[in-house]
DNA sequence: GCTATGTTTACTCAGTTAATCACAAAAGTG
DNA sequence: CACTTTTGTGATTAACTGAGTAAACATAGC
C-alpha cells in the first residue's frame, strides 16, 4: 500500500525538474513496475494509452527509460540511482555552461551615484540567504556576531565555516533556546555563546506577529543580515546592509553594544 | 564587447533551468550591470518595463536577485557565485527528494512471462548510456571488452573505474584511431590495448551510413551495450542486451571469438 | 493641483499542453 | 479465412500558460 500523496510528490518534483505531467506520471508508473506495455502503464497512470507512447519517446530522449522495440513495445525505467545520476550530470552542465557564459559577457555601466549610506537590500529564500551569510562571514576579519533563531540555520557547512574561522576573528553565537545553545557550545567551541532574547525582535521592530527571526548575522560591525522564517510556508527573507555609514548597521552596532550580546535586550530605545 | 550569441545561450541556460523567458532575460541584464532600475533593465533587456516588476519579483523569490525597497526600487543580481551555488543546492534538494520518494513507493507486479532470451533494450541520452555503461562494468567478474569508437567516450570518471577494476578481471580495450589508442596506454595502463577496425559496424550491420560508433561494451561476455553517435546532432543512442543465450549476446561473442579482438575484423560471417 | 515617473492590474493574442477521437496496421481468435 | 481485439500514429479540440500591450493607479517633485 502505497500513499498517495507520495506519488504526487514524485510527480510534481519531476515536473519541477522539467518534465511534462504526462512524461513525470509516466515515469513514476514505470519506476513501479519492472516493465510495461503502453496499455499497463496506461492504466496504473491514468495518461491517455494513446499518449502513453509520446511521453515515453520524449522520457527515453532524456535518458530516463529504456525501450525495447518489439510488437507490443516494452518500456521499463532506468534504475532509479543511474536515473538521478543522469539528472543531476545534466544539469550540473547547464549550470556550468551558465556560469562560463555569465563570465564572458561584458559589464554594462550603470549610472550608479546614488548615496549608498542607506542602502538595504533584501534577499529571499533559505538557499540564497545562506549562501550569502556564507560570503559574509567568508569575508569577516575582527569579528562575527550571528544570532540564530531556528534550528534549520545551523547546517553543517555553516558550522564548519564558523569552526575554521582565523584564530583572531572573534566569533559570538546567540540562540534562542537552551537546546540550540547546547548544540552551539557541543559543536562549535571556538564561539562565546550566549542566550539572546530574540523577542525583541518580534514585539518591537517585525511588523507581524507571526514572523520568527531566523538569523541575525553581523560582520566585522560593517556589514549586517536578518532574517525571518514565516511559520506558515517555511519561506525566509532576508534585509541585509553594508557600510560602516550605513543607517541600518549604525542600529545594529548600538543594539549590539547596548546589550543585546549580554543576554539583556533593549533597555534603551 | 559582447557576443549576442553568448547573451542568448545564458538565456537559454536559465530557461532551461526553469525560468521564463523575461526572468530569464532580466536576470542576465542584471548580471551585466552592478545594480538597475525597472526603467534602466527593460531598456537593457528589451524586456517590457512594466513586466519587469514580475520577473524581478520571482528572481528575488528565488533568490537570484536582491532588490532595495526604495522609490524607485533598485535591483541587483546576486553574485555569480553565489547564484550558481543557489541553483545547485535547489536542484540537489529536489533530486534527493525525488529519490526518497520514489523509494517510498511500492511495487507493482506486471505479467512479465515472456521470454527474456531476445529482449534488446535501448536508451538514449550520452549521459544515461554513460551511467549504464559505468553499472555495467561495475558488476564485471571475469572481463571487460570496451571499443571506444569516440574521444568524447573516455572521460575521467570512466578511465577511474576502469583502473580501479578487480586486477583478475580482464580488462581489453579497443579504440579506432592511433591518438585514441595512445590515450589508453597512457592513461589506463593495465588494459590491453588494441586497434579495431570499426568501420565493420559502420558498413556492414548499421543501418545508416552517418552514424559513428560511440562505444561498445561487452562485460563477462554476458551484458553488450553498443552506441551509435549521430555526427550532426551529437546524439548517442544506445542498445544492449544481457543474459548469456540473449541472441545479440552470442553474436557478440561469436564476433569477438573470431578476431575482432584480435585487430582483425569480420573474416566470416 | 499638475505633471512626470514609477508600479500595478487587466486584457489580448499566440503557442503549448492536456485530452479526445478517428483510423491504419498488426496480432490474436474462432 | 473472416472477424475481433490490440497496438500504434496522426489529427483535432479544449484548456492553459506565457508573451506582449494597454490602461489604471500611485507617488514624488514642481
Amino acid at each position: 500500500m502505497t500513499s498517495d500523496a507520495t506519488h504526487e510528490e514524485a510527480v510534481s518534483l519531476l515536473e519541477e525538474l522539467g518534465l511534462k505531467e504526462y512524461e513525470a506520471k509516466c515515469f513514476v508508473g514505470l519506476s513501479r513496475m519492472d516493465s510495461g506495455t503502453a496499455k499497463g502503464l496506461s492504466e496504473v497512470t491514468e495518461v491517455p494509452r494513446t499518449r502513453v507512447y509520446d511521453a515515453v519517446r520524449i522520457l527515453e530522449a532524456k535518458g530516463l527509460v529504456e525501450v525495447q522495440h518489439s510488437s507490443p513495445q516494452q518500456f521499463r525505467a532506468v534504475p532509479l540511482s543511474e536515473a538521478t545520476e543522469t539528472l543531476r550530470g545534466q544539469y550540473e552542465q547547464r549550470v556550468e555552461r551558465l556560469q562560463s557564459a555569465l563570465q564572458e559577457m561584458g559589464r554594462i555601466e550603470s549610472d550608479n551615484d546614488e548615496a549608498k549610506l542607506q542602502e538595504v537590500w533584501s534577499l529571499s529564500g533559505s538557499d540564497a540567504i545562506e549562501n550569502r551569510a556564507e560570503a559574509l562571514i567568508a569575508d569577516a576579519t575582527e569579528e562575527v556576531v550571528l544570532v540564530i533563531g531556528s534550528n534549520a540555520v545551523l547546517t553543517d557547512p555553516l558550522i564548519e565555516q564558523l569552526n575554521s574561522l582565523d584564530s583572531n576573528t572573534d566569533l559570538i553565537v546567540g540562540t534562542g533556546s537552551d537546546s540550540i545553545q547546547n548544540r552551539v557550545k557541543r559543536e562549535i567551541p571556538r564561539a562565546t555563546a550566549f542566550l539572546s532574547e530574540l523577542d525583541w525582535l518580534h514585539s518591537e521592530l517585525m511588523p507581524e506577529e507571526d514572523a520568527a527571526v531566523g538569523r541575525l548575522l553581523l560582520v566585522d560591525r560593517s556589514a549586517m543580515l536578518v532574517s525571518s522564517i514565516d511559520p506558515q510556508t517555511g519561506d525566509e527573507q532576508a534585509i541585509f546592509a553594508t557600510g560602516l555609514k550605513n543607517g541600518l548597521i549604525v542600529i545594529a552596532r548600538r543594539l549590539i553594544s547596548q546589550g543585546v550580546v549580554d543576554m539583556d535586550p533593549l533597555e534603551q530605545d
